[in-house]
DNA sequence: TCGTGCGTAAACAAGA
DNA sequence: CTCTTGTTTACGCACG
């Protein structure tokens, strides 16, 4: 508890003589990625990618190949005419059952082609994945071909036989097909022809056979059956009640080929978009860390805000960024060097990098917070070394919020900070002071000596009086948070599109669609009408000095109250989940970086 | 240009 | 004496 102060008081100087020091491959190796993501498009995203790309295009030729010779065998073994003259149902059945089951053997090879090659490129350090994200190194398809090959193998395997097959059902393969394989350029008509292809925005793999466990768990919830519609991708059949579904997804859906096959088109489906996930959350850190090296250059201005470095979201990674990373000075003071520096500033909330350098992130940060915003965004910010974008005040007020008893001493807010926000980790010195700046500064936090010393509460009256005046005084605010509100939406639009064309690396998808971006858009509209509302019934209660008037600017938003007691969920979320095997929040993170850098 | 809000740095004091 | 805690002042920056 108490050594803190004096191993950050150190640490500033030993920050500074390890501004160039220190092992930090993951930056180098996000940096490479970066370097090479620099371009606009995200196909110039880079070595490894294309690398994977391009044993991607030769395991595709394999399948290609292995889908031919078995063509050719079924010719040979049970037809005598070629195929294309063939029309006779029952041969015509069986061919496509076997093409399907050609195609997903193909499939499989890929994936394990692609996968070897994944873990070979691990091996190699080509290929940099991060633990944090699951997806990757299991989602063996790279999003660079699956689209267009992966129609084309299918259209290989159904187009000659597709009226047929759909004839009986007119779902199935051709729905299927332009699900999984609707790439980047055409037919946004995926998106409509298989609207239930998710449940609940979110697409999910479910074999036939977790798909009678959960339901059977679940009487009356199943994931493909919702408004009387068998959700079966490309199947919209009606089915009255659940039990009709049940009979229909018996006999529909039952485990045959074509049902197999599907769920081995919707596993690709699913795969890509984690694989689109995984590739947006590791652009974005690419960004994040290519802002941080820069601004860590020597002499570079430290540039402590805003986006810091750290190409980690594992915990393993979280824990050793701090190692890897040149420690920054703590004093980001001058703006020494901006020609090393480049541009940009990022916000989280915009993602635009913007001119000059700012040795504070801008007002767009200055946004009270509420429970559910770091609920939402909390495994991010307790793994990602990015600034919070919430004041100081925002910040001390949830942490004493979220404590047992509303109260908290400063070492228990200290503590907090440091396990909620991996940003905290370092420059203890600064934003200690910080922290204690604000709890004297600030009326709304009140010290309350205690039997054991002192502890800091906050005053809720006081602290109201402040976000009207934040909002109402600061029109910018508004306009950040109408702007975040329009960003949000868009984005999360563009996501869904994304999804829904399981593919299309867009940029926009990247900077834009993260959801832990449009989580914290989402939740900044949040407080912002949490703080409107509050002001409109609270006008008469409106700080003196303040026009009631400007309490009042429509800034409409939505409707979800927002009041510390909405912190209650989150909270118990929050304080029991705190506890990250890879630190002891007791005596954490202030200085044992800089220390084991030293080292 | 000015006012405001915020972040940062630093000086200082009191107490353990 | 060192360290933590708390207060205060000053300054810089962004923004309207």
């Amino acid at each position: 508890m108490m050594q803190e102060s004096g191993t950050e008081t150190k640490s500033n100087g030993a920050a500074i003589q390890n501004g160039s020091s220190g092992g930090n491959h993951l930056l180098q190796c996000a940096s490479l990625r970066e370097g090479r993501s620099n371009g606009e498009t995200p196909a110039a995203d880079a070595g490894a990618a294309e690398l994977v790309h391009v044993q991607q295009q030769q395991a595709l030729q394999v399948a290609r190949q292995l889908l031919l010779q078995q063509q050719q065998q079924q010719q040979v073994s049970g037809l005598k005419s070629p195929k294309r003259n063939d029309k006779q149902p029952a041969l015509q059945q069986q061919q496509v059952a076997t093409q399907q089951l050609a195609f997903q053997q193909q499939l499989l090879q890929m994936q394990q082609l692609q996968q070897q090659h994944l873990l070979s490129l691990q091996r190699q350090g080509l290929l940099t994945i991060q633990p944090g994200q699951p997806a990757l190194p299991l989602q063996p398809l790279a999003q660079g071909m699956i689209p267009t090959e992966l129609q084309q193998l299918w259209k290989e395997v159904t187009s000659a036989h597709s009226a047929e097959e759909t004839t009986g059902s007119n779902h199935s393969s051709l729905d299927l097909t332009t699900t999984c394989v609707s790439s980047s350029a055409p037919s946004k008509t995926s998106l409509i022809m298989n609207p239930h292809a998710s449940t609940n925005g979110q697409l999910s793999v479910h074999t036939p056979k977790r798909e009678s466990l959960s339901h059977e768990e679940h009487p009356h919830s199943h994931p493909l059956y919702g408004h009387g519609v068998c959700k079966w991708p490309g199947c919209e059949a009606v089915c009255e009640d659940f039990q009709s579904f049940l009979k229909h997804l018996n006999s529909e859906h039952a485990l045959d080929d074509r049902s197999t096959a599907q769920c081995r088109v919707q596993m690709q489906v699913v795969q890509q978009l984690e694989l689109q996930l995984a590739k947006d959350k590791e652009r974005l850190q690419a960004m994040m860390t290519h802002l941080h090296v820069k601004s860590t250059e020597p002499k570079a201005t430290p540039q402590p805000l805003n986006l810091v470095s750290s190409v980690t979201l594992s915990k393993s990674a979280s824990e050793a960024s701090p190692q890897s990373l040149p420690h920054t000075p703590t004093t980001p003071t001058a703006p020494i060097t901006p020609v090393t520096q480049g541009p940009s500033v990022i916000t989280t909330t915009s993602m635009h990098t913007v001119g000059p350098i700012r040795r504070r992130y801008s007002d767009k940060y200055n946004v009270p917070i509420s429970s559910a915003d770091i609920a939402q965004n909390q495994e991010f910010y307790k793994n990602a070394e990015v600034r919070p974008p919430f004041t100081y005040a925002s910040l001390i007020r949830q942490a004493i919020l979220e404590s047992p008893e509303k109260q908290l001493t400063l070492n228990e807010i200290y503590n907090w900070f440091t396990r909620m926000f991996a940003y905290f980790r370092r420059n203890a010195a600064t934003w200690k002071n910080a922290v204690r700046h604000n709890l004297s500064l600030h009326k709304c936090f009140v010290r309350v000596e205690n039997v054991k010393g002192a502890v800091w509460t906050v005053d809720e009256v006081e602290f109201q009086k402040r976000r009207p005046q934040k909002i109402s005084g600061n029109p910018s605010l508004i306009k950040n948070m109408q702007s975040s509100h329009a960003y949000c939406t868009p984005l999360n639009a563009a996501l869904q599109a994304s999804m829904a064309e399981n593919s299309i690396p867009l940029y926009t998808t990247a900077s834009m669609g993260n959801p832990t971006l449009g989580n914290l858009a989402s939740a900044i509209r949040e407080e912002l009408n949490g703080a409107m509302e509050h002001t409109n019934s609270n006008e008469s209660d409106s700080s003196p000095g303040r026009s009631p008037m400007q309490a009042v600017h429509p800034v409409h938003v939505k409707e979800e109250p927002l009041d510390p007691e909405e912190a209650e969920g989150p909270l118990s979320l929050v304080t029991t989940a705190n506890h990250s095997p890879d630190f002891d929040h007791d005596r954490d993170y202030e200085d044992e970086p800089v220390n084991e850098d030293m080292e």
